[in-house]
DNA sequence: GTCTATAGTTCGATAGAC
DNA sequence: GTCTATCGAACTATAGAC
């Protein structure tokens, strides 16, 4: 067997293993799940976890630290800072949220299950939260310097819209009656409303 | 000792398992909490948790159905029928909103912790949550019917309003910059822009 | 009603064979 | 890299003395 292939396996194996404890921690939560459940999931025996992983908190930061960097990806990515306040706001909501929607198993682990990791790890995950919150505010800041927006307080209604996005994560649920596409976009509306926003979009 | 002092000790003894164990849980889940954890909260061995309750699940139960009977009366009480919607959805927000910050211990409890439940105490708990819902989106379609709101689904909206309560229960901190009734007010300008609300208050 | 002691199970993680 | 077997600790809950 060539370097590669084994590589690859090994690879594999630490992917069915990163699945299987995905689903658990959204399921049962981190406490909830036990390693005996993740190595099942995967099809493995329980010390087999050890090998890819070095501990349970270890696959849960994993889990977490790929879900918030895959959020800030889409939130840049949906960003045009060229754009208006009231384009970008809308943009950044609708991805947002459908994000939530649509990847909720690895958004529910990300968003609840914070307080399960290491200090040390738990800080590497504010670390990036607080880009994508700074983001968000920055694009409110903007829309209210320029009269697009009117609050009352930009940091309460950066948080309000952010939590938004994040209870889809709790409630969503793959039979319901919307799809993420459909939720991003009312969320995306409702957020304009939110902020009071009063230019046209053009 | 009188019969009924001896009661009175029993239900002390009860309140104080019931606060150790909601300090707990909100801290570190019901799955992460022990019931050794709970009994030295309350001061007490670990036997005696099952003088006064009869498992770990019923005292999650227990303080889920407190919660939320309470969330429940203050939405009642804040309601007043005869009002306009404008007034009701910011009467019910506010007290709604505020609920969830003054009583983040509580609310963390009954809103993150639903899984630990068992199927029969989770359908108790699940008829509660139904009825504020009904109440908050009759609100909702009352003000879509007489055009005080507009809003492109109102079962959206209501959960997109629910949400931002709800929400509050996972960020609010005690030291942190905002009251509760700060954050209640703040929140049901913000509800009233999120339904686009088109009439005053009056 | 409270305690000590513990039953019986499950936990995270490791040792060592292959 | 995967397995079986298991360690030592923690778990929920109970038994029985006082």
């Amino acid at each position: 067997m060539s370097e590669a292939a084994s590589q690859g396996r090994g690879a594999a194996a630490r992917a069915r293993l990163l699945e299987a404890a995905l689903y658990a921690f959204a399921t049962r939560g981190f406490h909830g799940t036990g390693t005996r459940d993740i190595a099942q999931g995967a099809g493995m025996s329980p010390a087999a976890v050890y090998v890819h992983h070095r501990s349970k908190e270890d696959l849960l930061f994993a889990l977490s630290e790929a879900a918030h960097q895959d959020v800030q990806v889409v939130v840049i990515a949906a960003d045009d800072p060229g754009a208006t306040p009231a384009v970008r706001l809308r943009a950044v909501v609708r991805e947002y949220t459908a994000w939530h929607a649509r990847r909720h198993t690895h958004a529910r682990v990300a968003q609840y299950e914070m307080e399960a990791l290491s200090a040390d790890h738990r800080a590497e995950i504010v670390r990036i939260r607080r880009a994508i919150d700074d983001r968000v505010r920055g694009i409110i800041d903007a829309g209210v310097a320029d009269g697009s927006f009117a609050v009352d307080s930009t940091r309460l209604a950066t948080v309000a819209v952010l939590s938004l996005g994040i209870d889809v994560a709790r409630w969503y649920r793959d039979d319901g009656t919307w799809s993420p596409d459909e939720i991003g976009e009312h969320y995306s509306q409702l957020a304009l409303g939110l902020v009071r926003c009063t230019r046209d979009l053009t």
